[in-house]
DNA sequence: CGGCGGCTTGAAAGGCATCAACATAAGTGG
DNA sequence: CCACTTATGTTGATGCCTTTCAAGCCGCCG
């Protein structure tokens, strides 16, 4: 067993703040983290129907997972940011369901799926906490649900700064894709996610400057 | 521990195409299943912000997750079909974040979570089991994605009709919902989908008798 | 048989996509 | 460091798909 990995794992002052931490920091009888990857931006990380093996966890950027349909159209199926986890789909068919590639300059923990397996079998008491994390992704996108761009959008923005705003003193988040992106994800043209932005800003419930954004009004953008 | 409920579960056929069958049938160690439970169409199985305690495993019928928006209108955001399990979404909350109700006949297992938990801790090698039954749903509702209406009720057709499709020869299947669940689900007007399974049985893509639909070209609807 | 929920069909309105042209930002090479 | 090139974002005009509203039909159950 590689200590030396666990170790320059442990010592990461990232892995607190990790969804895993739990896992990795805790006496590292199985090494899972197997090493540890730099994307840069648009930098794939697997293909469609390559082996599932791994998990990944976030430490920095974040990760889309894409398909090109029929008509030559990307449609963006999942979004994945720091400190979180990605790669669980991938169990069911034992192949990662679509590609994945990142969005910004992105770091990840490279996790073997079978020292994950080796872990909870020594140690039993992680396993609600393995299925909390998977849990959570099941009610992940449920906002997707919603009908008019403008709902998608606003309730894009909320989930986005729930989950990008690492402490409540920060008033804003820095934007991770571009707008085709979010218009790839939330299934509408990109002039459409230019037009609702410009909209909000005008109506002062957001703020734009660059890729920094300011949610001016959550009321508002929860109606 | 009452091994009258395993021996009674045991001898049901049913549990041989259960999903959860694997855990159910063997040695039975632990009782998962606490008790089967019928409910009538329409009938709750339990509401929003309920604890969650279970899982359930559905022999018969049909469920689904729903919520009432800000305008009172339906939202259905799961449907779990016969020999599938519901409930995960639960264990990240500890509550339900849904509302679910039978949409038609059902009859289900009920699994307390907390037994399902000491079995994978007795039997852990059914741990990438229950890890696997629970990727499957990540990416359940892929298809959701698809932008145009055709296309949403194209695909889910087709899913539908591999989820429900017990054996290779039986040509079609029995729709388990109306036609406002089915836009509450897909998120568009009952009157849209009324005009599209015309369309469809028009084109002859499809037949509809009542309520038993058959495919008749499977590649133009995945078009 | 009557009533009610579910399905069908039509006409009108509206939201979003598409196409097009331009503005701005980012990235590249000299 | 600047000029050039490419990617990304903005804004307007037009058309189409889907919603909405309205009315009628069908099938089921009491």
């Amino acid at each position: 067993m590689d200590f030396a990995i666990i170790l320059h794992i442990m010592m990461k002052s990232q892995c607190v703040q990790c969804s895993l931490g739990t896992f990795c920091l805790n006496e590292g009888l199985v090494p899972i983290v197997t090493k540890e990857r730099h994307l840069k931006r648009g930098e794939v990380l697997h293909r469609v129907n390559d082996d599932f093996k791994h998990l990944y966890a976030i430490q920095r950027g974040a990760l889309k997972t894409y398909e090109i349909d029929s008509m030559g159209n990307e449609i963006i199926h999942g979004l994945y940011l720091k400190n979180e986890i990605y790669g669980y789909e991938g169990i069911y068919k034992n192949h990662y369901v679509f590609g994945a590639s990142a969005l910004a300059e992105t770091v990840i923990c490279e996790i073997s799926y079978q020292g994950f397996l080796d872990f909870l079998r020594l140690k039993p008491d992680f396993l609600h906490r393995a299925l909390y994390l998977m849990s959570q992704q099941l009610t992940a996108s449920v906002y997707l649900k919603s009908i008019t761009a403008q709902q998608r959008i606003a309730a894009f923005l909320v989930d986005l700064s729930a989950r990008l705003s690492i402490n409540l003193l920060e008033p804003g988040f820095l934007l991770p894709m571009t707008y085709q992106d979010i218009g790839n994800y939330l299934g509408m043209a990109t002039e459409t996610v230019s037009r609702i932005l410009s909209l909000f800003k005008r109506n002062q419930i957001i703020s734009i400057h660059n890729k920094y954004i300011r949610l001016l009004s959550i009321e508002k953008l929860k109606v």
